[in-house]
DNA sequence: TCTGGGGTCCTAAACCGT
DNA sequence: TCTGACGGTTTAGGACCC
């Protein structure tokens, strides 16, 4: 389910969770996970498609093409069909009805227009699903404050020390926040109880949809330990793909690994990482706040740019993005010092360059020009897919003093 | 007919200063 | 003055996640 992440999953110095209350009790970590969030936001607005094929995602399209306005009574022949698609794209949610023709998240959307020629295209709505994604989690914190956002569509909720999240190992509480969100929202969602977030993130896809899957420690062996190495949250296709070659395929078998030698394989971090992930160890904490340490856009063209022949249109796009970036930063209130830009060639290699400035800016000249600087320090020979402009290393604006721009020096476009 | 957009974190190398 | 050992910061790339 793709959304925005918000921290990454693997290895990383976890600051031991901290007893506040009562240590006697036994840790109940939840995760919560929405069922296929953009698809269901849809059916709501559009009743009339629950049954068919539908697929949210492609390019952005200006508000009058295709189906737009929310509309119940909007007649199926005004919904965009797959087969008339053209250009570049993917398909980020799929309902289950277009799951069946073999279609699904981060497919092409011409190879699934080939497969389900038929199936209605949505265009991607992230201000509805928002509004929903607040809302469902405004109905988790009435329930336990402890929540930690983990994008839009799931988060991690310590239910150690909230009534009813140990009774039937978080049973209880699971069912009453799914019947609020339901009451709510009218969307449903997958709940798993465990004594950590690795567990939980795990046990939370058990049943889906609408499931609530409770895991004790005792339960490693006979529900963790037969899953799939890449069911555990941070082994990604990479290290699947070497895991496998070592003839570790299940949980079980990595967790029956020598500890030493994984650390070999993988690296002193990550080998043991993997291990105590077999192992269903993870101590870190539900956070409920993180500030962000960057922001970025970036943009696909329609057709791979020639950074001398559409210079001017290359020009007016990283523009664009300088200052889709600077209105993003002031909104949120933050500014930064490490101006970065990331451009993918028609081959698909991409590359980046960034450059640390003397004071934190959120300024889209500013930004630009810094940007335009990294950007003199790659090759331009080859077309281009993709660029992005990137500021990192935010601090928030209250600690800055904002002081007047420098004079700028020439930049490529 | 290839492959979106917005993030985080880790690692290794380069570089700089003590 | 030269060399080496560290250690911190910046930079580029990669892996992973939603």
């Amino acid at each position: 389910m793709p959304s925005i992440a918000h921290r990454d999953e693997r290895p990383q110095s976890a600051p031991p969770q901290s007893a506040l209350h009562d240590p006697a009790l036994p840790r109940r970590i939840a995760h919560l996970d929405m069922d296929a969030f953009f698809a269901s936001v849809e059916l709501l607005r559009y009743p009339q498609l629950r049954g068919l094929p539908v697929v949210i995602g492609g390019r952005r399209r200006t508000p009058q093409e295709g189906a737009s306005a929310a509309d119940a009574a909007l007649p199926l022949s005004a919904f965009e069909r797959l087969r008339n698609y053209q250009g570049r794209g993917v398909i980020t949610t799929a309902t289950y009805a277009a799951r069946a023709f073999g279609v699904g998240s981060a497919m092409g959307l011409m190879k699934a227009a080939r497969l389900c020629p038929d199936a209605i295209l949505l265009p991607v709505d992230f201000d509805a699903y928002r509004r929903y994604s607040r809302a469902f989690k405004d109905v988790v914190r009435s329930f336990a404050p402890v929540m930690e956002d983990r994008g839009i569509d799931e988060v991690y909720i310590d239910f150690t020390h909230v009534p009813g999240g140990q009774e039937q190992g978080g049973r209880v509480l699971a069912q009453r926040i799914q019947q609020g969100i339901l009451a709510a929202t009218g969307l449903t969602c997958s709940i798993g109880v465990a004594p950590n977030k690795l567990l939980a993130k795990m046990a939370s896809e058990f049943d889906k949809p609408q499931g609530i899957s409770i895991i004790f420690e005792g339960d490693l062996a006979t529900r963790i330990w037969p899953l799939p190495c890449r069911k555990i949250n941070g082994i990604g296709p990479k290290t699947d793909a070497r895991l496998q070659a070592l003839g570790i395929h299940t949980i079980g078998e990595l967790a029956q690994q020598d500890a030493g030698a994984l650390v070999r394989h993988f690296g002193k971090a990550y080998g043991a990482w993997l291990h105590d992930a077999a192992w269903g160890r993870d101590e870190r904490a539900v956070v409920t706040e993180s500030e962000p340490v960057s922001m970025s856009r970036e943009t696909t063209f329609e057709r791979d740019l020639h950074a001398v022949h559409d210079r001017a249109e290359l020009g007016r796009i990283f523009t664009a993005l300088c200052e889709r970036v600077a209105a993003d930063l002031q909104r949120q209130g933050y500014c930064g010092r490490t101006i970065g830009i990331k451009l993918r060639y028609a081959d698909f290699r991409s590359v980046t360059r960034e450059q640390t400035i003397a004071l934190p800016t959120q300024d889209a000249a500013t930004i630009r020009r810094a940007a335009g600087q990294c950007l003199r320090r790659v090759a331009l020979t080859q077309r281009l897919r993709l660029l992005g402009v990137r500021v990192g290393n935010l601090v928030p604006q209250s600690e800055v003093a904002l002081l007047p721009v420098a004079a700028g020096t020439p930049e490529l476009f």
